[in-house]
DNA sequence: TATTGTTATACTCTATAACTATA
DNA sequence: TATAGTTATAGAGTATAACAATA
């Protein structure tokens, strides 16, 4: 009797989540970039989108997303435009230091990723990589309102 | 090529451990603690502590432990006296009622857990578990300084 | 001097409300 | 009137510095 939470499979994720949020952005603080800034890259890459779109595919609120821009912007890796057709609109497209900077992060996010899962082998890597997809795609409560990072 | 990070183990790892967080943070909510309270209270089930003591344990700062100590005083679920031994110490121990609120608790976050793990059978949950602990025992970067909750 | 607990303070992250300019 | 973006502000959560009491 008496189990407790400490040490369990829910508590584990809490934690192995938190370090491994915390082993992401230690890994990306060379670049001077945040974890939010490489997901908002990511989406950018193809094409780009308004703010409010960005806030919609990234669930991050307006004004964070005002803060997470300025920030890309000084770091050279956007570039903010009116948009020509609804002149409420930015346009936030990615700029070429802005893809060698995604280029670079996704280095050093692989290199964090392989670190985390060391200890594990190729097989079971691909085990634990399913069954959190199971886990992910979960269809009551699926996991939408989550903390980005 | 251009392997997106959102998708890959570490990033579904980071995000299910936000949810599980939040789930867990939810499910306390109508006994008005958060997760730090039942981590401290299950530290305090056997023996009583000095709020030092309890913040090696947790590897909570000091100064959130002292909150942390106030709300469950508040709650009426631990009890602070001055150390007869060493007056710089405050000993911190479980009350009667603290003892019912993280019964209740462990109910609460049991279910709260199988909930999230809903989509895999008992083997499955069994291998995700021996997965997980691999990782978080692993020696280098011991996922030591954690975002407690 | 060092340690325990405390307070005041600051910093990050996030969210709410109010404003502007456009539609 | 509604929407896009912005600013100011406030609230959690956490950490640093300074302080009082005690060792």
């Amino acid at each position: 009797m008496h189990d407790r939470i400490d040490g369990q499979t829910g508590y584990l994720l809490v934690k192995l989540g938190g370090s491994a949020g915390a082993r992401f952005e230690r890994a990306l603080a060379p670049l001077g970039m945040k974890g939010r800034h490489v997901r908002v890259l990511e989406i950018l890459r193809n094409d780009p989108r308004s703010q409010s779109e960005l806030c919609q595919e990234t669930g991050m609120d307006r004004t964070t997303m005002v803060a997470v821009i300025d920030e890309l912007e000084r770091l050279g890796c956007v570039r903010r435009e009116r948009s020509l057709t609804d002149r409420r609109k930015h346009v936030v497209s990615m700029t070429e230091r802005g893809g060698t900077a995604l280029g670079e992060s996704a280095v050093l996010l692989t290199q964090a990723q392989d670190e985390l899962l060391a200890p594990l082998s190729a097989a079971e890597r691909d085990r634990l990589h399913a069954l959190l997809i199971r886990l992910y795609a979960q269809p009551p409560d699926p996991c939408a309102p989550l903390p980005p990072t």
